[in-house]
DNA sequence: CGGTCGGTTGAAGCTAATCAATTAGAGTGG
DNA sequence: CCACTCTAATTGATTAGCTTCAACCGACCG
């Protein structure tokens, strides 16, 4: 690939710190490529043989055993995903595959390790990103535990609106079966715990909800920096 | 502290990329002490000002929320814990407190971020020590979202297993309180499951428990090597 | 028009938490 | 050595939370 073809991925935090050589050896030798919907792109188990980028679309991480599935994340544009397995060589702890039609990004795993090694700046880019990816499992276990579903709901939407400018309605940012297995339950509680937030303001419309009463679902919801905050 | 009390320390994979003159430097800073049980090490919330490394003894890390309580890990020697807020130079996201007296390592948080820009071969190995982490906690995710209280016992008990020798029987590595807590359960419940297992040859007696039958014991468990190997 | 799919609703059942009571064990002091 | 106490652990009854199965609705599409 040309170096400069994307030059957003250049910006992202994780190559920072990385030399302008080694950046374009990892572009020379990665793979940018488009998807359609519902595409796996990686299979948990498999060897890591990608770092993988999400340009444009979407793309799902989830997990299964013994026929129970459930979604751990959803990746959008420019994020990446799996660099934990890619630095230590190891097999994939979770699946991947497109939501929507997508562009990705792939970098071999090697080209990868080689750089770790021989670049420190990346090194450290590495570190700090590794540290946010830890810190954010963390947080979404402890509301898995910690939580009911609907305190999930209320305070995932709280969240969301946070982030989308605090102007009263929040766009769900996918389909309501996928925020349902995001949020850790199946769609049919989901919609009932929708049902549960109409005494607290929560109007659905679609994929657009208004929150009419943003203290009452906040007193409900209790909110916690050391889960929500995606900056802590 | 003088830099060669400890030499245990010098050999974790933490510091075996480090240059001694480094690793000198962080022991001469760091702090040795001596903790009862059920000190409170950390509060989550607090800026991260040290490195804790378990001596001797035992630390169990713990999150609450509005009330609610969950363990989410026993760190025994000698190991590490909450590095990720030290290099992030962020809050704790869990708690600690000691379970039994022990002997903790106090390294500051200043000093360890000072290493990691200085020293090349430290920032390689935290790199490999939080995708460690963060590839244990995705795992413990998994284990919970994706299987009942009984399940997650049972494989538990066979991940024991394995670890000591596998000999038919399993000593437990704290009090059912505890390691219901670990399990993500009630005591109530813990005992309950173990009373479901004894259908499948578990038998407890006190702190060991005797896996007789551990073929239809795995048949019910379905150990997945994605959640329950940690090597993987 | 029938078909599929996302979403909702209802009923039944299961898993787990809670509350309450009891038992078992370890340690203490007489 | 024995009663006493404190806590861990167990057991039973009840309730809460969630899943499952089934039916249904409405939108979109061939």
């Amino acid at each position: 690939m040309r170096v400069d073809a994307l030059p957003e991925i250049r910006q992202l935090s994780l190559f920072a710190g990385m030399r302008d050589e080694n950046f374009e050896g990892l572009m020379k030798a990665a793979y940018l490529q488009n998807f359609p919907a519902q595409v796996e792109l990686i299979d948990e188990g498999d060897q890591a043989d990608f770092l993988f980028f999400v340009i444009e679309g979407c793309v799902e991480l989830y997990a299964e055993t013994s026929g129970r599935e459930g979604v751990l994340a959803l990746v959008r544009p420019v994020g990446s995903f799996i660099l934990a397995a890619v630095i230590k060589d190891a097999v994939y702890l979770m699946s991947a595959r497109t939501t929507e039609k997508s562009r990705i990004l792939m970098i071999p795993a090697q080209n990868v390790r080689d750089a770790f090694e021989q670049d420190d700046g990346f090194a450290r880019s590495i570190v700090v990103e590794l540290a946010g990816y830890f810190r954010a499992v963390v947080k979404e276990y402890k509301d898995l535990r910690l939580r009911t579903g609907v305190e999930r709901l209320a305070n995932r939407l709280i969240k969301y609106h946070l982030n989308q400018g605090e102007n009263g309605t929040v766009c769900l940012p996918c389909d309501k079966k996928t925020l349902s297995s995001i949020l850790g339950m199946t769609p049919e509680n989901l919609s009932r715990a929708f049902g549960t937030l109409k005494a607290y303001g929560v109007k659905v419309e679609g994929s657009v909800v208004r929150l009419n009463d943003l203290k009452s679902l906040t007193t409900l919801a209790k909110p916690n920096p050391l889960i929500d905050d995606y900056r802590t």
